[in-house]
RNA sequence: GGCCCAGUAGCUCAGUUGGUUAGAGUGCCGGCCUGUCACGCCGGAGGUCGAGGGUUCGAGCCCCUUCUGGGUCGCCA
């Protein structure tokens, strides 16, 4: 039976203890990781969120001795000893503490425990097995040392930007459902019949409100919602910090952004980043790298062949056809990856398929001065030597060729560069985090994107980002060509923040508005509180949202965004755990007001 | 919504061309061992092969449907 703690106090942390104890006599709690049965000496390893202490129950006849062959593990236990240095032949290593143990004189089970389903010193367990008991997940050490370091990131972003003068405010999850942009959660209003709240997919009209009242610098770590499917990197409701400032432009916001990145990493991880990010136009990106968040943590920049007379002149249709088509002829030279057995680079070929793209042509540069080539019978030696030149390739290394549109042309090469480049990354160890961050701001985005199934143009981020001011007058004449205001902030090929220039003129907001297609009745139905806010006082002001989540999820080198939060969602949005969302019954719907038609 | 992968003991997995009673490691239970630390040794229990249907003399294996999980495209202002 689990006992109460009467009496015993704990004194320390299993991990906290060292060589600096030995001869005291300490009380620690924690549960049983292991228990070694020597027969007539029981090493008992207790664990709590420090770390590990071994503890030593001797003495056959004992009492203390026969409640220690009742405990099994993962019991609940109080043991309270003297603190004794492990003779040299039997100090551990591996074991932070393994130079102590504590001798127990007292030993009380507080609490007992079925056999788990899996315990923290078991490895390789699967992720939905994980995640169902994902409290005993949480014992273990390296899931605990993400958690930990997600709260002394917090912590570090909150003396940071307090320090600068922001100020904290927490803005409504009951909110208005907004018109543009991803699915809303939808929450049911029973003192309105048939009115919704939506939770917030940002702050972000409030956060502008805000600077309109004179707060002049925000923040908030808020969490923000999204009714869509689930990736790796995405899940429903995640954690943004999100800061505005008032008259601040781009200079600033990358400035205070630098800085606080610079001191999270450095609070935190102790490592030092650049006082300045590199910098890099969204075109630039997306015809070096493919992609508009590059990894640069490799090279292997994309190439454009379809200038190169060898190409341009070429009989071969899949490049004529390519170039007719005001396409282009792209590649990347695989560093390197001469010897990438043939099914690898079937693989490739799959991943820029999977981008749209008709194949990949290649040309394998052998070590031993060879060349083999999909496309040598279209090519002479000379124009195979003009192509390898250009893609600056030597032997070793293999040329991926795509062509096609630019932009299918650009994106499979840049999926392919990407699949590529992580393989020449060092693999960590369990419960190590990555060393190398590579930090970039892409600017320059196009402001819209056209949608042509639906013949109108969509915010490429949202409808408040102001247009780059040279740009501005192109709004109704050439919408695509529009650049805004924007900035993302690219950690080794995450988006690790987003943020803008928002436009602080009603006029330029009511264009705006106009220019996505929305009718002036509309754009007030959606709008219009906001609308009206613009136009008693609004400060030029903008803004950024770091993605907490992502952050930890760099930071850690997680592969998976459920790594990194407490108690994540699975594929389908629901909560393996508690098996979110449920079936509500019919009087709690009636109360709501809401009627379910059509479900079987 | 599309495509791909996986589902076998509590956990992690193997299971050949469809062929006897479905295996291993680990965990669990019992016994032994006074310095282990992935302790060791001996013994034992533990299975709706995700579910349903079909083909077959015979299905873990083949076919269909379905569920669950993962990846990805669409989607994610």
């Amino acid at each position: 039976m689990g006992e109460s703690m009467k009496g015993l106090k704990r004194s320390h942390y299993c991990g906290a203890l060292t060589a600096a104890d030995i001869g005291s006599t300490v009380t620690v709690m924690g549960w049983v990781n292991k228990k070694r049965d020597m027969s007539g000496l029981y090493f008992i390893v207790l664990r709590d969120r420090s770390g590990l202490i071994q503890t030593v129950v001797s003495e056959k006849t004992s009492a203390l001795y026969a409640m220690a062959k009742e405990i099994r593990g993962e019991y609940v236990v109080a043991a309270k000893g003297e603190v004794i240095a492990r003779t040299p032949q039997n100090v551990n290593p591996e074991m932070p503490t393994g130079e102590i143990e504590i001798d127990v004189q007292e030993l009380r089970i507080l609490s007992e425990a079925d056999v788990p389903p899996f315990t923290p010193a078991d490895e390789g367990v699967a992720l939905d097995t994980r995640l169902k008991y994902r409290y005993l997940d949480l014992r273990r050490p390296d899931v605990h040392k993400i958690i930990a370091l997600r709260h002394h990131v917090a912590q570090s972003i909150r003396r940071y930007l307090t320090e600068e003068g922001f100020i904290e405010i927490e803005t409504p999850y009951l909110t208005n459902s907004s018109p543009e942009g991803a699915r809303d959660y939808l929450v049911p209003s029973r003192l309105h019949a048939g009115g919704f709240y939506a939770l917030p997919q940002s702050p972000q009209q409030f956060k502008q409100l805000l600077m309109v009242a004179g707060v002049d610098k925000y923040f908030q770590i808020a969490r923000c919602f999204r009714d869509e499917d689930l990736r790796a990197d995405r899940q429903p409701e995640f954690t943004q910090l999100d800061i505005e400032c008032s008259f601040a432009d781009e200079e600033d916001i990358y400035a205070m952004t630098e800085g606080l990145m610079g001191r999270v990493f450095r609070e935190t991880l102790n490592i030092t980043i650049p006082a300045k990010f590199d910098r890099l136009s969204w075109h630039d990106a997306m015809e070096r790298f493919g992609t508009d968040k590059p990894d640069l943590r490799f090279a292997m920049e994309l190439v454009n062949l379809s200038d190169l007379p060898a190409v341009k002149n070429s009989d071969f249709q899949v490049f004529a056809a390519a170039l007719e088509n005001g396409g282009s002829v792209r590649a990347i030279n695989a560093t390197g990856f001469a010897n990438l057995p043939r099914k690898q680079i079937d693989a490739l070929v799959e991943i820029a398929r999977a981008e749209n793209a008709k194949g990949l042509a290649w040309i394998n540069l052998m070590e031993d001065g060879t060349i083999k080539s999909t496309i040598s019978k279209f090519f002479d030696e000379a124009q195979t030597a003009e192509i390898i030149a250009a893609a600056n390739a030597k032997a070793g290394d293999l040329i991926l060729i795509c062509a096609d549109t630019h932009a299918i042309a650009r994106t499979a090469l840049g999926a392919v560069r990407l699949s590529l480049g992580k393989r020449t990354l060092p693999e960590l160890k369990a419960g190590e985090f990555p060393k190398d961050f590579k930090f970039l701001w892409v600017t320059n985005f196009p402001l819209l994107e056209y949608a042509p199934e639906e013949n109108r143009y969509y915010a490429a981020h949202h409808p408040f980002t102001s247009p780059m001011e040279e740009d501005e007058h192109l709004l109704e004449s050439d919408p695509a060509v529009v650049r805004a205001r924007q900035y993302d902030l690219v950690i080794n090929g995450f988006e690790a923040a987003g943020g803008s220039i928002r436009i602080h003129r009603r006029e330029l907001q009511e264009r705006m508005f106009k220019a996505l297609g929305f009718t002036p009745e509309r754009a007030k139905a959606g709008f219009g509180h906001f609308l009206e806010a613009l136009q008693y006082g609004t400060p030029p002001h903008g803004g950024i949202a770091p993605g907490l989540d992502r952050l930890i999820m760099i930071m850690t080198g997680a592969t998976s965004l459920r790594e990194v939060i407490a108690f994540p969602k699975v594929k389908d949005g629901s909560c393996p755990m508690t098996d979110a969302p449920t079936v509500v019954d019919a009087a709690q719907l009636a109360e709501l007001g809401i009627t379910v038609v059509g479900k079987e």
